[in-house]
DNA sequence: TTGAAAGCGCTAACAT
DNA sequence: ATGTTAGCGCTTTCAA
């Protein structure tokens, strides 16, 4: 059995009391302020030690009306997206001594604002609103009375700080590596037209491609996120009889599943045909038959510089409302290799 | 430009002005505690939905001696397994009040220490502590001050609270499932023996097998966790020249490499041999052809478990120590379809 | 150079 | 039935 002794943490009044100084001394020795004999303070030190003492941040907050904890309300769970960007937030959090509170409304409005609500009962300092899709969502309010930054998904409010990668010049620098491996006629396999991300990349597709002055094969293939999507439309694809040499895909799962379907039906890939995709998720991307080159959205960089802005909207350092766009980066695999 | 007001939040104070009476009653109103005419109640009420009133958690817990925060403490990086974890976690803490605090020490002992201190500091009042394998780990110690509980992680130390899923127990149900299916000279490609959970499956392989008066057809299939060594193994089967009609793979990933390998080889899968993977991992388990019959760990069902243990232990209710393990659940799909 | 005291927002015991 | 007060652990004047 596990019973805890209910030992009473150790104070600084213990620290005091072990040092034979106050308290106030304590305070002073052990966070470096006012004006102390060296002497004082290695002995408060030495006492601090010896007890182990460990201050308590909650008395801290009460006083300073800082708690230095910022909320994280994911409104999805929490996925393959969200992973990396919070772990680019702890790397810039963690360094500013900020702990994260972690809150999944699962897509729920009643959890959503019952998060809310707990997170202003302790207090935090600021919110990081993330999500799995970068489609635009509600704003917490130009009134939300601590700061809040939209990471990942964007608020409908253009007031509001929302960070996301740029699906736009990511699927322009997709197509144009196929340009530049070779490729001429550039077909595209994507997800749901109501995304926005569907919608941007096929933006940054046309963009590129206008560049070179090409077209696409085909009209874009819309379908679900799926590899099943992606055998599916690479069938299509043979089928039409219109030629291609280059596949740009929106994310890695499709374009796995049009890497297998291609090698299926032996148009060898990256010979015949140039293969893109989309996330650079390892398991699939690595995974895939030939490993495919593909669009990083550098989620952890992004979430360190959601977390950076944060940071310094809650340090009083004004920082424009609006849309900021992070670059993706292209990751080159098999899939498009030439020679 | 985002500018916020310093607007001083809400005390309790405010209320009791607003509502003419004092700041103990206002606590008294909004708790239920005390004896108050039900006219005061609501007159304090109004005046706190009108201000907007938002009690201060920090102040709270000062005086109580509780957070009701508990610090989740992941030795590894977030993963594909600490997710359903941490939302099984969340649903019962969630519904004590309680929130998560989100350590992520990335399997560096230092960062862990560091942690720890943060959580301490900050009065957590208990701490979750789980990562990717379920190897065992250094306890955090007999004297650690408050409840902990790890989670998918064993502890090494026999006193500490550790739960886990039935990793033996789980395979012994795949292999019962491939025999049922009709199956009976069985193989088992798994992963590097040293990971805990190899050694427990393979445990439950032959326990299952023994039932059954059978064997395994070769000696178990050591490689990484990766696809590609799904589809080498399933080679070196097919080459090894013993008849084989059932493959236990202990993960998701192996599993459909072999069932890719079988395919590409012209042995039907569920027909010829039947294939069983461990995880459930939707993305591999759906999108493999065809897709997978696999062992589900429950994870989120194990972060319920944890929760509720740490719970108790917070509440002072002892909870025995030692492992707990939970049973897993096998999805059954194609991939050992009968007729 | 150090100590004493007030106060952060809340609750609980005790007065009224 | 309500108000007053002390105190949770800390920081920060201000006085000594």
């Amino acid at each position: 059995m596990i019973e805890r002794s209910a030992r009473r943490a150790i104070t600084l009044a213990d620290v005091a009391a072990l040092a034979g100084v106050s308290s106030g001394t304590v305070s002073k020795a052990l966070n470096g302020r006012g004006e102390l004999r060296q002497e004082t303070r290695e002995k408060v030190m030495r006492a601090a030690r010896e007890l182990g003492f460990q201050p308590n941040l909650l008395a801290r907050g009460l006083l300073s009306g800082r708690t230095y904890t910022v909320g994280v309300l994911t409104t999805d769970s929490i996925g393959r997206f969200t992973i990396p960007l919070l772990t680019g937030a702890e790397d810039v959090l963690g360094a500013g001594q900020m702990s994260m509170l972690l809150c999944e409304s699962r897509g729920d409005p009643i959890r959503e604002q019952h998060y809310l609500r707990v997170l202003l009962t302790r207090r935090v300092d600021g919110v990081i609103v993330t999500g799995r899709s970068s489609d635009r969502r509600p704003s917490l309010g130009d009134d939300f009375p601590v700061p809040v930054v939209y990471a990942l998904v964007e608020s409908e409010n253009p007031n509001d700080i929302s960070v996301l990668h740029d699906d736009e010049d990511g699927a322009a620098m997709a197509v144009r590596h196929l340009l530049e491996t070779g490729r001429r006629r550039i077909a595209h396999v994507t997800g749901p037209l109501r995304h926005a991300a569907v919608r941007r990349r096929l933006a940054g597709v046309r963009t590129a491609l206008d560049e070179a002055g090409e077209h696409l094969v085909n009209e874009p293939l819309h379908g679900d996120w799926s590899e099943a999507w992606g055998r599916a439309a690479a069938l299509r694809l043979i089928r039409s009889g219109d030629s291609f040499d280059g596949v740009f895909c929106a994310s890695d799962q499709i374009a796995r599943g049009v890497a297998d379907s291609l090698r299926e039906n032996d148009i060898d890939v990256p010979k015949d045909v140039g293969v893109v995709g989309v996330d650079n998720w390892d398991v699939m991307a690595e995974a895939s038959r030939p490993p495919l080159t593909t669009v990083d959205l550098q989620l952890t960089e992004l979430g360190r510089v959601a977390a950076t802005r944060l940071l310094s909207a809650i340090d009083h350092h004004p920082v424009p409302g609006g849309i900021e766009r992070l670059p993706c980066q292209l990751v080159q695999r098999q899939s498009t290799a030439i020679d």
